[in-house]
DNA sequence: TCACCTCTCACTTTTGAAAGGG
DNA sequence: ACCCTTTCAAAAGTGAGAGGTG
């Protein structure tokens, strides 16, 4: 009942490869409080047509790795349940039917991959630069989700010297339950926006003031939606390579 | 009618190339 | 030539709310 949520550990190893299982290898949810935060008023995640980080962003920490061996380390998210959640009179969160299909599961992997063991347990690093999309048909390779749907991220440790070569690596699989949320087009709970204008930076320019003017509009910048980090992956979802399918069945 | 979704806004932070110094 | 720091303009990231959609 003491367990401590911030080292949350669900360690998989793959069907016949135990021979290749390595010693304990731990992940810790860095910015714990403040997912907690998030996490005691139901967290919402803003997902946009094209792409939107998270925030709170996911940046962890890990241990137990080979110094020298390399390693590609994925995130993706899972669906919580198999429902769809609506906000009902009374500001509550209620389900609301069955859960969409699932749309494309895609996969993130963190920039820095593949890298040895010693950088990735130099320094805690994020996965900040993710982007979350409603648009089933996205061609930037974030991570598509459902508005009004439950997830929560998981984490992939991959030995591997390749993303190409991940699918016979040895891999553990971490999660943490405090990161779990909704994912919505629109925030549903003032609490939480309230949290974000907070916490996060970006959102300062509405913080103050007061000065928003709808009445003057300006023509809208062409938007760059540019996500170098994913045109690896993409390139290995487009050899015919689905990484849900091999790595994780 | 209604419940979501999209677009656009103003402002802030981040990024990264260029310039400057040692 | 090289490395590090500073500068600064452009790009990117925000939530709100009007309007759109089915």
């Amino acid at each position: 009942a003491a367990c401590d949520n911030r080292r949350t550990h669900m360690p998989r190893s793959p069907p016949a490869a135990d021979s290749y299982q390595q010693g304990c290898i731990r992940m810790t949810l860095e910015n714990a409080d403040l997912w907690k935060s998030f996490h005691s008023i139901g967290t919402e995640m803003i997902i946009t047509k094209h792409g939107r980080r998270m925030f709170p962003h996911c940046s962890v920490s890990i241990s137990g790795l080979q110094p020298f061996a390399n390693y590609v380390i994925m995130m993706d998210m899972v669906p919580v349940d198999s429902f769809k959640y609506k906000v009902n009179a009374y500001e509550q969160w209620e389900v609301a039917g069955k859960a969409e299909p699932q749309p494309p599961c895609r996969t993130y992997m963190h920039p820095d991959s593949p890298a040895p063991g010693s950088h990735w347990m130099k320094q805690s690093f994020s996965f900040l630069k993710m982007k979350l999309t409603n648009n089933t048909l996205d061609q930037h390779g974030h991570i598509i989700l459902h508005s009004m749907h439950r997830y929560y991220p998981r984490f992939h440790v991959i030995q591997a010297d390749s993303p190409y070569t991940v699918r016979w690596g040895p891999f553990q699989t971490f999660s943490f339950p405090e990161t779990t949320f909704t994912a919505v087009t629109a925030y549903q709970n003032p609490k939480i926006t309230k949290l974000k204008i907070d916490h996060n930076p970006f959102a300062k320019g509405f913080r103050e003031g007061g000065t928003h003017a709808h009445s003057k509009r300006k023509s809208l910048k062409p938007h760059r939606h540019w996500c170098e980090n994913c045109i690896n992956l993409y390139n290995v979802q487009f050899m015919g390579v689905t990484w849900k399918t091999i790595l994780f069945p």
